[in-house]
DNA sequence: TCTTATATATTGAACGATCAATCAAGGGAG
DNA sequence: CTCCCTTGATTGATCGTTCAATATATAAGA
């Protein structure tokens, strides 16, 4: 062998690979093994107690995924007119990354037959995102950039906006027929969040 | 026994649940079997010719679910402020249906596994959802009762600002933590959407 | 009507394949 | 010699599927 790896490490990418395309149940020792480059399956049991540990483990080392916003609090007070479509893009960005990718598609997998995962999927996104921009839209409407309004609805809103085009990259790619672009869609997106918001008439 | 049952749509029903909370891999046929209420899992293989074939007889049979509008063409000509709220509710009541909600976990489950479902997913919601707005708005444009604008991209606004809402019913209750209820919601939204795609003052 | 023949429904048992997991032994580095 | 890494072989359990045998229903013949 040319170098010595970093079997742990080795077996986790294998593994990751193997339960994102083929779910939990369908991935197997074996195969995971295999696409690690080992030799025998015995070695995964000397890293990993056993397969839901080895599992786990994955879910821990790509648990972080690259957040939407990771300059929150510095966003707070600049307008809606740059903040949003700085979501928005960072939303797409992360949506277009092959390991995001791969990981959503292992957890929406798995959601359904674990509430784990599923609770840190939905956890993820309601604080990494939803919570945010409540408190963002609620402090622009302090400032009087928006006019008043309930922030749960609206912050489903906007992020709910973005969802079809980026459940098109990920999952269904029947969604995009109709070519349009994700630049595209950000103007557009925003244009008709923030009429619909604007301060008075 | 009591009465002759149909055991075909006894053994797709047990199938259809089975299936949905287990995944395709972890249902058995002996799972199913039991669920079924039968004594051997010899008698699915009678009706069936294997898993497989089971499998894709639960998806046809469910396929259909409750169109999200089933009287489409006689709402092309009336207003917006009725007929947005409309698509909304029958939207969330087809995502209440707790048939429909397995329906969708079955299939999102699946579909990363099976690109076939995938399709057949992504094809519902484009066809049935966003291709219905698209010219439902595009008349409205054409009406005069909406500002010139893309289309495309206030279809997919409009079904994805539903979307975290829905997702909280079906599969991340994480996401509703926050107590706003599906009517505040579509009013909100509707509001929304309106107001930035309002004609020009 | 009673019997017989035929087709369908249902069952328990068994098959080979494959799974996750175990184990004792080999191998190399220090 | 010692310790950790790695391996091939193997275990018992469980999987999808098959099969021969039985039960039940339907139809025909006398």
């Amino acid at each position: 062998m040319a170098e010595v790896v970093e079997r742990r490490g080795q077996i986790l990418e294998a593994a990751f690979e193997e339960f994102a395309s083929k779910g939990f149940k369908g991935a197997t020792i074996k195969s995971i093994a295999g696409a690690a480059g080992l030799q025998s399956p015995a070695l995964i049991y000397h890293y990993f107690p056993d397969k839901e540990a080895l599992f786990n483990a994955v879910l821990e080392v790509h648990a972080p995924m690259r957040s939407t916003v990771d300059d929150a609090d510095s966003l707070l007070d600049l307008p809606p007119g740059t903040v949003l479509p700085k979501i928005a893009r960072a939303y797409f960005a992360t949506a277009s990354n092959p390991t995001n990718q791969r990981m959503m598609r292992l957890m929406v997998g798995e959601a359904m037959r674990r509430p784990g995962v599923a609770d840190m999927l939905g956890r993820a996104t309601a604080e990494r995102g939803l919570d945010f921009l409540k408190s963002y839209l609620s402090r622009q409407v302090q400032l009087g950039r928006l006019r008043p309004h309930d922030t749960r609805s609206s912050a489903r809103a906007f992020l709910g906006m973005l969802i079809p085009q980026a459940a098109g990259m990920v999952l269904f790619p029947a969604l995009l027929t109709d070519g349009l672009t994700d630049d595209e869609h950000v103007g557009a997106v925003v244009e008709i969040f923030l009429g619909g918001l604007e301060p008075e008439r």
